[in-house]
DNA sequence: CTATTTTAATTTGATATCAAATTAATGGAG
DNA sequence: CTCCATTAATTTGATATCAAATTAAAATAG
């Protein structure tokens, strides 16, 4: 399938010495938006990790997060699957946050393969502890874009977020 | 790279205060950003990741990437701050790339406990290798976003990765 | 109904990473 | 010069993750 897309066929293709619109190809253009993506996520990820409270984790705090805002009662499957990480993985993860009395496992009534997952009172409480925690980094961003820089590229980044999630 | 240890794997965020104060919109806004940042560079992490050629790792890639953008002739500890790893991981990472011949690293003539690593001639190759597997992946992203859509948004993130660098 | 296939969770073995300990070399204070 | 603190790289032990194998239950085919 990728195969098919050779790169005469891709839209607005210019020949590599064409002096057009650009001086780069179009690959190196989009290469450079990933690197800077992804530098960018290096460095805000590490800093953001380093003030979690409880000893949380990015992916155990990735699960209060997502029990908040969606509700919980999901599956281990269904949450591998909504983080895309493997089921080994989501078994390990939940396995710490039940351990830490942030989340309570049930046996499904429906499926006795199947568990039921549910925060609690705690888990919400650690993620509201940890939403403070981390406010004051978010903030200091304040001093390298305004809120203008930040909803004036916003939208672009959801369209290709929501397009390679669809096209994955 | 961080695989689920990141921001980028909370999906379907939402701001928690509809009524917020401006300090709290302002949280918001900044982590609906790195949220949005943090799940492109998973999914384009991961589908890069599984077209690199040689056996590379992302990180492996980086650094020879890194080599061909800035120069060699570096430190691993140059490159462990460059990348944001333990020396131990760069130690590592370095001994990967060595033994499959695409850097070569040299005592320091100046410091007899410190290295200098270069880039090989193969490491060159298989880095152009790598840019060529990943080209028509990249240039699929065109049914997303046009190049004006990148431009438009690139100046952006250039100067929020600068500030993240230069105060971590 | 029984046998087979599929699915859910877990376990196992491997790798990448980190923090802390170690080793070796440098540089500075006396 | 000698001793001590610092620095560069490495090693070690721990953890998070993945892919593949395992176990148990459910769904399906005959």
């Amino acid at each position: 399938m990728l195969q098919m897309l050779s790169l005469r066929r891709v839209k607005n293709w210019k020949p590599i010495l064409s002096e057009a619109t650009s001086s780069e190809d179009n690959h190196t253009l989009y290469f450079q938006l990933f690197l800077e993506i992804g530098i960018i996520d290096q460095l805000a990820s590490t800093a953001f990790e380093s003030q979690l409270p409880h000893g949380l984790t990015q992916a155990q705090f990735s699960i209060l997060n997502h029990f908040t805002r969606l509700g919980d009662d999901k599956t281990p499957a269904d949450l591998a699957s909504a983080f895309q990480v493997t089921r080994g993985t989501m078994t390990s993860t939940l396995q710490k946050l039940e351990a830490k009395g942030f989340v309570s496992l049930q046996p499904s009534p429906q499926d006795g393969r199947s568990k039921r997952v549910f925060i609690t009172d705690d888990g919400r409480s650690a993620h509201t502890d940890a939403l403070k925690a981390a406010a004051p980094t978010l903030l200091r961003v304040n001093d390298a874009l305004t809120d203008e820089d930040v909803r004036a590229i916003l939208p672009t980044l959801q369209k290709l977020r929501k397009w390679l999630d669809e096209n994955r």
